[in-house]
DNA sequence: AGCTGGCACTCGAATGCGCCGAGTGCCAGG
DNA sequence: CCTGGCACTCGGCGCATTCGAGTGCCAGCT
């Protein structure tokens, strides 16, 4: 176990590092914070802090910078989660305000998100899985044409084209509609399947194709690969991370359009509390020198989908989890509003 | 009036520097190009050229790259548009067959674009103003609560939360959207305004609130700043961008943040035609050392949308005018199928 | 036992210098 | 009007040198 004052050491070493982005080493040390001890007692704490493998030096006769195993004890052990201010707090809350309907919300807290952290802001748009069933529309466009639409309690609203297999009247659809919005308005989308499932059985057996159709339509809509989606934000933030950048930033860039991976590792873990994965912790190569901050989000006291931030392993992390933790909070208040 | 020759020299130059990325010299071009004259002849018409303006050194004693006007000249006179091949034609139809609805068109188009011309891909939704009604739905969601959904001819879905003044019930909900329905659809959106105009007039007064506040979120939906939308994709080409990177790659992403901009250069001409405006042809300083390939996509003979490519005024243009028209008219054939 | 000052050493970054060569402009001759 | 020849320019590259921040280690002090 480390001393206490080791400890301090590397949340010197961090927080330094984090400011300069430069290597830090003993003299800057004892000089920038009152450790009360000399520089020649940090450098051997250094050393021992380095064959921990929390710290290593870039090149032999540097400063030393924290390692992917030392940003994770930082943040375990040694960081809070810094508070917004009462004018940041005011400045999200009437960014957010006005937003007229889920695209607008998931738009403006994006950029709230890039704007406020300086980094790369990610918003899954609310699952539909896990949200609530609002409403079931279907409108007869043609005579075997029907479109079905979903309206869940977060506002979100998805739409799919049926091609019927045979043509449907006015009063079938109807009729439909009214069975369909009893049975699963108010109920989650996860039950909607076993809800439905025997709901062709009271059809006329020329429209029960129709109906199933339909149905599976629904379904579709519904598996997870497909109803997932998110928004990006402040991409032009990565020109920040550093000066090597083709290296650095073309792999970020495919990653974040390549939204499955985002989707993956925003997934991978069901806590809706705030989640930090930092630097190789991440499954996906192109991100192995970023951390991703994340948390879960929803209208009530349920999480429906996750938002975060992208940035260097090299970030700021008790600003950027406040900052997480509190828009994640302010658009839970707007969408139970909504 | 420039010779034939020097013309010749022009489009030698800049066919040599989107290949090479490297100031190109006298003697080279002799020897990639049969000019039929000799190194020194090159050199007075490259003097010209540079008089003109059409071409410029970045250093004394080094070769010469292409002006704007350079560009400019290429594009107009000196270059077609290079045709898709079968195979490439065969590609872009598969790619683009198979999507579930208008988001995944759009979305796939983006990504086609992008890796087509290893560019940065823009696509703008189909404008609701330049589309035509398909139906508009009205759903009760509370007793004075109620939702407005837009459908167009392209797929285009949105919606709006209306917060009635007064309860409004469900006959005369239906009496609406019946009455609604009975004057917009097939009629072009930008249409509507005249058509709803004197609509209250036929309700009873205590609904004339709600009919009118309704109406008026209808109309808001259609203000152009507030339904324009655009994808973007591919990104992370801009990483082969050049070398010089914040300076280069920053002003860009934030450009391409900056959807309003975009969506005013897109729309700065209504020419559905393909469109090219080179460096600092483009009004937003961030873009001035970019190239923007556009043209109107629609389903029938009418262009609804736009979509293009951002790339290095050093691009290949006539492959990117190819792609861009290939994509384009297949977009088109899509959403008039559906 | 732990902290400190001193000291020799390392090595990357910055600076300066000289060479090389692609490319140019100009000119006289075909 | 084209061409070959020629003197000139100047950015890029390789190399040597310097500079200094930072290190590890050690002997001595508390």
């Amino acid at each position: 176990m480390l001393s206490e004052r080791r400890l301090q050491v590397l949340r010197a070493i961090v927080q330094d590092y984090v400011g300069t982005e430069e290597p830090v080493g003993s003299k800057a040390l004892t000089e920038r914070h009152s450790l009360g001890v000399s520089p020649a007692t940090v450098r051997n704490d250094m050393a021992a802090l380095e064959d921990e493998g929390y710290i290593a030096q870039p090149h032999t006769s540097a400063g030393r910078i924290p390692t992917d195993k030392g940003y994770r004890l930082f943040v375990d052990k040694l960081a809070g989660v810094k508070p917004m201010t009462a004018p940041e707090r005011r400045a999200i809350q009437n960014f957010l305000d006005g937003a007229v309907d889920l695209d607008d919300v998931v738009a403006r807290t994006v950029r709230l998100l890039a704007q406020l952290t300086r980094q790369v802001a990610v918003v899954q748009y609310p699952s539909l899985t896990r949200s609530t069933v609002r409403h079931v529309e279907l409108l007869s466009l043609a005579p075997a044409r029907v479109m079905l639409v979903l309206i869940t309690d977060t506002g979100r609203v998805e739409q799919r084209m049926v091609d019927c297999p045979a043509p449907f009247g006015e009063t079938s659809l109807a009729d439909l509609r009214a069975r369909l919005n009893s049975r699963v308005a108010g109920r989650r989308f996860a039950d909607v399947p076993q809800l439905v499932e025997d709901l062709p059985d009271g059809f006329d057996p020329e429209d029960r194709g129709t109906v199933a159709t339909v149905l599976s339509t629904l379904l579709e809509t519904l598996v997870e690969e497909n109803e997932e989606r998110l928004m990006i934000g402040g991409t032009a933030n990565l020109t920040r991370f550093g000066h090597d950048f083709p290296l650095t930033i073309r792999p970020v860039l495919e990653a974040l359009e390549e939204q499955v991976v985002l989707l993956k590792l925003l997934g991978e873990t069901q806590d809706p509390g705030m989640t930090v994965r930092i630097g190789h912790e991440n499954a996906h190569e192109g991100l192995n020198s970023t951390s991703i901050v994340s948390v879960g989000y929803g209208s009530g006291g349920e999480a429906v989908a996750k938002l975060g931030v992208v940035g260097p392993t090299r970030m700021d992390y008790p600003g950027t989890m406040g900052a997480v933790r509190a828009v994640a909070r302010y658009v839970g208040q707007i969408l139970a509003e909504s």
